[in-house]
RNA sequence: GGCGGGGUAGCCAAGUGGUAAGGCAGGGCUCUGCAAAAGCCUCAUUCGUCGGUUCGAUUCCGACCCUCGCCUCCA
């Protein structure tokens, strides 16, 4: 079965056909952090959405090259280095750090590449020059340069695709009466920003006036050298189909690098925001979380990459804190059922339940349709208890399931339940208390029990004996 | 004003022109000395409202109600 994505070029889910004429190289690009502050669950909910993508073109076969990019210089960065008095780098390296630290702990696979806008002015210089010399780009008396969205369209390209946009429509936002430059338009984009007072030690020697980047230009110059001027998969969250992408489109594509008939990005996936309980996320609500806000109420990377990864990526999703405590509970199903395979197993080995697997991967192929591939995943769980329950899996049997969910969690990316080893105190207090039952003194076995409880250990006694776990 | 998502059980969430996946919670049961833990079973005559098309609509069409988002800070 093809792999099918919905497309935000043409809003319909097509086939997805890597450039690459062998069909096996995919280049995949994600805008990554803007490193002024900590990412919140929203941020998380898109890196997680990537790493789903990245994972599951891997368990497909094809040979990805995974692009995250760093946005370290931009407006906010730039008023919080003035506030704090610190050095640029030093003030974003904190939050690049605190971000790597935090994609770990939800389990996302490290991007091949994480470039940095400030390590590539030069290809964002270059790529601003072949835009002047097309004379899509203009330096404005501010000093600063912009792109020309008119002149782009002048030039036989069409500028507004992931969206639908009417000009005559637009209703000005007061955003942009915020945004005084001395553009041509109001619709026209900062490519360079010329330098101003308040920039600081922030700015950098252009052929035009000391400046920084503008906001999207980054990613155009960065992605193109990374993954070349064409390439398959470009991520993100929708709030940056427009502008940032339809800017992406249009600088990438002004600068005419494709080869003909090419367009600079085949696919454009985005991630739909989510709610956090009920509503918009914001701080005055008091539901704004970062990631570390929710490991400190007690959750884990784990159950929170669960929450994110239960519901289809294009629909707005409520997370809530009900919600993460009914992953954990899930998950624990999942957990209960692997550690009974791994003791029916006996380290045997064997080869993954093709139809089990085929229906997970079938549910993906779907335009990621994580929730029914859940749904499959959950009625193997129940299959297999069924049959570790009437002790009809051998060792090989057990391995194959073992093997299954393997193949499926390397997609999925929750992971086995840790292997807990019983300290000997603990299996020796256990055995006490199995002595204890066989010799009807349950008044003892009863204070065994209680003692167990009180150093954190819960009894579970089946058919075939006590096995205690981590209350 | 323009554009785009949604409304499916107590909560979360898939899905289909032919009679509603899955998870959590709830209920029942099994196991047990009693418990606990775990497991199994069960849990929507119905998919926002009203019309239309159809042998048949939750699914297609129309209208309406509610809700969320984008329209140059944004995941």
């Amino acid at each position: 079965m093809s792999l099918k994505l919905f497309n935000t070029l043409s809003r319909s889910v097509e086939e997805f056909v890597p450039l690459d004429p062998a069909g096996r190289s995919v280049g995949l690009y994600c805008c990554g952090p803007t490193v002024y502050d900590f990412a919140h669950i929203g941020n998380w909910r898109t890196f997680v959405f990537s790493d789903l993508v990245r994972r599951f073109l891997e368990f497909r076969g094809f040979s990805v090259r995974h692009v995250m990019n760093i946005t370290d210089v931009e407006d906010k960065i730039i008023r919080r280095v003035r506030e704090t008095n610190t050095s640029l780098r030093e003030f974003t390296a904190r939050f690049e750090r605190a971000f790597f630290e935090e994609l770990k702990s939800l389990n996302c696979l490290p991007p091949h590449l994480t470039p940095r806008a400030t390590e590539h002015i030069n290809e964002i210089i270059s790529l601003i020059e072949k835009l002047i010399a097309r004379r899509l780009a203009y330096q404005a008396p501010d000093g600063s340069v912009y792109f020309s969205i008119e002149k782009y369209r002048n030039s036989g390209r069409s500028y507004g695709r992931l969206v639908r946009l009417n000009f005559e429509a637009m209703r000005p936002g007061q955003r942009v009466s915020n945004d005084e430059y001395e553009k041509e338009a109001v619709a026209d984009f900062a490519l360079w920003k010329r330098r101003v007072p308040e920039d600081g030690a922030v700015f950098w020697p252009s052929p035009w006036d000391e400046g920084r980047p503008g906001w999207h230009i980054e990613c155009s110059a960065m992605s193109m050298k990374l993954l070349g001027p064409s390439f398959d998969l470009h991520l993100g969250g929708e709030d940056l189909a427009f502008p940032h992408h339809e800017d992406e489109i249009a600088q990438s594509e002004g600068a005419d690098l494709q080869p003909p008939g090419q367009p600079f990005v085949k696919h454009w996936l985005h991630g739909a925001h989510l709610l956090v309980e009920g509503r918009k996320m914001s701080k005055s609500l008091g539901n704004y979380f970062t990631l570390r806000d929710l490991v400190a109420k007690g959750f884990s990377g784990r159950e929170i990459r669960y929450l994110l990864l239960t519901a289809h990526y294009r629909e707005t999703f409520n997370f809530t804190l009900d919600g993460l405590q009914a992953a954990r509970q899930s998950l624990q199903r999942i957990d209960e059922c692997l550690t009974k395979l791994r003791e029916a197993a006996r380290g045997a080995q064997a080869e993954p339940d093709a139809s089990v697997v085929g229906r997970f991967s079938a549910a993906l192929e779907d335009d990621l349709n994580v929730s029914a591939a859940w749904g499959g995943v959950f009625d193997w769980v129940r299959e297999t208890n069924r049959r570790l329950a009437e002790n009809s899996l051998d060792a090989v049997a057990a391995a194959s399931a073992l093997a299954t969910w393997a193949r499926m969690d390397s997609v999925l990316g929750v992971g086995a339940p840790p292997q807990i080893d019983v300290p000997p105190e603990i299996a020796s207090l256990l055995q006490a208390r199995q002595a204890a039952r066989q010799a009807r003194d349950f008044k003892r076995a009863d204070a065994l029990r209680a003692e167990l409880k009180a150093k954190g250990w819960v009894i579970e006694d089946t058919p075939k004996g006590g096995r205690v776990k981590r209350g």
